[in-house]
DNA sequence: CCTCACGACTCAGAAAGCTACGG
DNA sequence: TCCGTAGCTTTCTGAGTCGTGAG
């Protein structure tokens, strides 16, 4: 590797753009000791490069680099090395990248010093030929530098804008283009004959042949007719009326098919130092889009890489899919920055931008027009991101209010249950089903797209009805056409579920079964009405409000209520009481998941495992019966290994129980006490795993359940979970969000960040992000099985208690639970 | 005033990619 | 030590929600 790299900034091109000639100059001079710190280190650990590039200073480097007029232009195609053009100077990047925490800083002086003692330094972990490691010597990586650059900034304390206003200074470098095509000329066959195509239309089949003929599109016959049709469609289209293939079912895409495969198979063969380019090259696109700087901070931009085209994968029957999703060119998208800021430089040679544009009231980066459903994509800013955090914290405060409100809401549509006009009765009763049974609220749909509902667009043929306590059954394709069946026996609602099970049937009399059940209510008027009985309150709220009520209702143990008092309780039973609550939270949601390929081998081997155990849990108290009656002679005992290595294998995992030689009876309880537990670990999980086939947890953790929620639990049922958080896990992760959701975890890292956390449980913010949560964090100590981490720093458990959870801990709590459920009032 | 399309954003599961574990 | 793979995270992009503004 190019360890000059590691100086690759092309941010910095974001920034006022010194002339090229002055470039390299200006660069070299403004480098200061810590950024040559950076540029030495990799030498160290890279002591097998034989790259003369590794011992060229980092100015000269950037000379070599900075060569030719076009130099400020990035090339999407060019080189890891000709990209280093970018770099231009010292910027607002490395700014904030050298601000980062002291202890960081810190360490890299230190790293800096040992890295130019010597290449051999004893504590460098060099991996040579000959031999020897040394403990490694942590040396950030440039996405962890970022990483903590952009998480020094905390939005939560910065001046707000004014209502509306999203941003002040926008500067980014645009978006990244997918490669052109290149065609391989691997031919089609129609009619067994070989149809040679253009590029474009060989393109196209590909497409279609990379289409696996087992999944969701082609899997299924009904979607398969709607998806060969489009596709058939505009390949036709592509190749003219003239042509001579006529009917999809003379094509044979078998030959490009297998090329394909095969190209996939190469790949996937590719040795780690084979694919290293390749990686390197996704590194320099994200380090030279994946950041934009926004009010002179750094924040991550989300999908920077345009869409590749490709076939439309519509979920479900829909009407479109198979439809070619066209090409975008720079022509098509419209790049968004402040007005006197820099405007991004088309990095295709020869295209430009369809329009640049300076839109302070919204958060998108750029955005094209798309074929096939006519919409528009955008680029936004990183799930991690300041905004998404900021719209995330307000996202959960606005059901913390419903909170406070929800009872009178609840009088309000338990009454018009009552109502004697139509539109209250069925409003009231759409508001009842939203609440309780956690519905989307269902817009409109249209022709060209899906035939899924919600709330307001069921129809009579997704309800049935049985007297017997009022069962209800609802039975319909929700979002993303996910199956939603689902029977609510509504008298355990008491009266107000009697009435609403009147109602509904009263609203499907003398309906056909294609019309809708709430027929005088519109979603817009819905809203309108919930956002009179709390202002900014609309359907979906709801969703969020119970889902993350129902976590903390099911996470056991609250305030008051000691889950584990003696402190003995295990972590794996603990991780499998959240996720037990989670589960809950994602049934409620009706978040599905097809059970994965190897879901069934899977369990069938577990359940073989713990068959196993048993069986020789069994045999381990034969023997100590044996024992006892001075048969020990009799215990059968390991016998030699077999010839073949896989029956050799499975013969030690049988005979795993047994001993070498007689033994002891001591020895003997001893294991059994081992394999007991073996057992009820392995259960836990079968039973986890097994509950979790077609359950989708992840969906309901990044977005209904309020963080707050979860901290506050692994707080209060810390201290025997306590030691399985190690924030060392956290700080890995490139949530900024989540790092501030879980401020406790990123202790280690940068302390100030407890600050938050222990000041007031008020202020603890809410973050966003995808990336581990604090179950995942479980897991870590779970399967890692080590001790924890806490030689550093920490001399005994309370120092590690009180740095990493704070001192006030017991006071905490309740108010920390209280994130949804019981508020106190503002 | 109404309605209807559109714009901007959140939410969604599948697929791809990565990593640590156990044999 | 190496290798296969389970089980996770990340990436990708389609599918919703909901407010707004044009006609």
């Amino acid at each position: 590797m190019d360890s000059s790299d590691d100086d690759l900034i092309p941010i910095a091109m974001l920034r006022k753009k010194p002339k090229p000639s002055a470039a390299s100059n200006g660069a070299s001079s403004s480098i200061r000791p810590s950024a040559r710190v950076k540029k030495v280190l990799p030498r160290v650990i890279d002591s097998d490069s034989d790259s003369d590039s590794d011992v060229v200073p980092l100015m000269q480097l950037k000379k070599k680099s900075a060569r030719g007029p076009g130099s400020s232009r990035i090339s999407s195609n060019s080189s890891s090395k000709d990209t280093k053009v970018a770099v231009k100077k010292e910027t607002g990047v490395k700014r904030a990248a050298a601000s980062t925490s002291s202890s960081s800083k810190s360490r890299k002086l230190k790293a800096n010093s040992t890295a130019r003692s010597s290449k051999t330094t004893a504590k460098a972990k060099v991996k040579r030929e000959k031999g020897g490691s040394v403990r490694k010597l942590k040396v950030h990586s440039k996405s962890e530098r970022l990483d903590m650059a952009i998480k020094a900034y905390r939005w939560w304390n910065a001046e707000e804008l004014p209502e509306g206003i999203q941003w002040r200074t926008l500067e980014h470098n645009g978006v990244m283009f997918p490669p052109p095509y290149a065609p391989h000329h691997v031919p089609l066959l129609y009619n067994g004959q070989e149809i040679e195509l253009t590029p474009v239309q060989e393109e196209l089949a590909s497409f279609y042949a990379a289409i696996p003929s087992d999944g969701p599109q082609l899997g299924n016959p009904k979607t398969a007719k709607i998806f060969n049709k489009n596709f058939f469609t505009d390949f036709k289209k592509l190749l003219g009326r003239q042509h001579e293939v006529k009917s999809f079912e003379s094509c044979d895409f078998s030959r490009i098919a297998k090329h394909l495969e095969k190209q996939r198979e190469e790949k996937k063969s590719m040795t780690k130092e084979e694919k290293q380019p390749e990686k390197e090259r996704r590194e320099t696109e994200l380090f030279t889009n994946g950041f934009a700087l926004v009010d002179g901070h750094l924040e991550k931009v989300g999908n920077f890489r345009i869409e590749p085209p490709g076939l439309f994968r519509g979920r479900g029957e829909h009407p479109k899919t198979g439809t070619l999703k066209e090409r975008v060119m720079p022509g098509d998208v419209t790049v968004n920055v402040g007005i006197s800021d820099r405007v991004p430089i088309c990095n295709v040679p020869g295209h430009s931008w369809k329009q640049v544009i300076h839109r302070d009231t919204v958060s998108w980066l750029a955005y094209w027009n798309e074929n096939v459903m006519g919409g528009i994509k955008y680029v936004f800013f990183a799930a991690s991101s300041s905004f998404k955090g900021k719209s995330d914290l307000a996202k959960y405060e606005k059901a913390r209010r419903l909170k406070k409100c929800i009872d009178k809401i609840r009088r309000n549509y338990t009454k018009g249950l009552r109502a004697k006009d139509m539109f209250t009765k069925q409003r009231s009763t759409a508001m009842w089903v939203i609440d309780v049974l956690a519905l989307r609220v269902g817009n409109e749909k249209g022709e060209d797209e899906a035939d899924t509902v919600g709330c307001c667009s069921l129809r009579v043929e997704h309800m049935s009805f049985n007297d017997v306590n009022c069962a209800l059954t609802l039975s319909f394709l929700g979002k993303d056409s996910m199956p939603y069946n689902n029977t609510v026996e509504l008298a355990q609602y008491g009266d107000v579920g009697k009435l609403v099970y009147t109602n509904l049937k009263k609203f499907c009399a003398k309906k056909g079964k294609n019309e809708e059940v709430f027929h005088e209510l519109s979603v817009t008027e819905l809203n309108k009405h919930l956002s009179s009985l709390m202002p900014g309150l609309s359907a979906k709220v709801f969703r969020t409000f119970n889902a993350s009520f129902t976590l903390e209702k099911e996470l056991p143990g609250p305030p008051g209520e000691d889950l584990d008092p003696k402190g003995k309780m295990d972590v794996a039973p603990k991780i499998v009481l959240y996720n037990d609550a989670n589960r809950k939270v994602a049934i409620l949601c009706n978040h599905q998941r097809t059970a994965p390929k190897s879901f069934d081998t899977t369990l069938d081997k577990m359940n073989g495992q713990l068959d196993q155990l048993k069986e020789q849990l069994k045999e381990l108290k034969h023997m100590q019966t044996l024992i006892s009656k001075g048969k020990a002679k009799g215990i059968k005992l390991k016998t030699a290994a077999a010839d073949d290595k896989e029956e050799d294998a499975l013969q030690k995992k049988a005979q795993a129980h047994l001993f070498q030689r007689t033994p002891s009876a001591d020895q003997v309880a001893k294991k059994i006490d081992a394999w007991k537990k073996k057992i009820k670990v392995l259960s836990l999980r079968l039973q986890d795993k097994t509950d979790n086939k077609e359950v989708a947890l992840g969906t309901s953790k990044l977005n209904y359940m309020d963080p707050r929620i979860t901290v506050a639990w692994c707080k209060r049922v810390r201290p025997a979970v306590g030691d399985c958080v190690d924030g060392e896990l956290l700080a890995g992760t490139h949530c900024v969000g989540f790092a501030v959701a879980f401020p406790c975890l990123a202790a280690e890292r940068s302390a100030d960040l407890v600050g938050v956390f222990e000041g007031a449980a008020g202020e603890i913010r809410v973050g966003h992000g995808r990336g581990p949560r604090v179950e995942v964090l479980m897991q870590e100590k779970q399967t890692g099985g080590a001790t924890p981490k806490r030689e550093r720093g920490w001399r005994d458990e309370t120092e590690m208690k009180r740095t990493v959870w704070g001192q006030q801990t017991t006071q905490l709590n309740h108010k920390d639970t209280s994130a949804i459920g019981t508020l106190p009032p503002s």
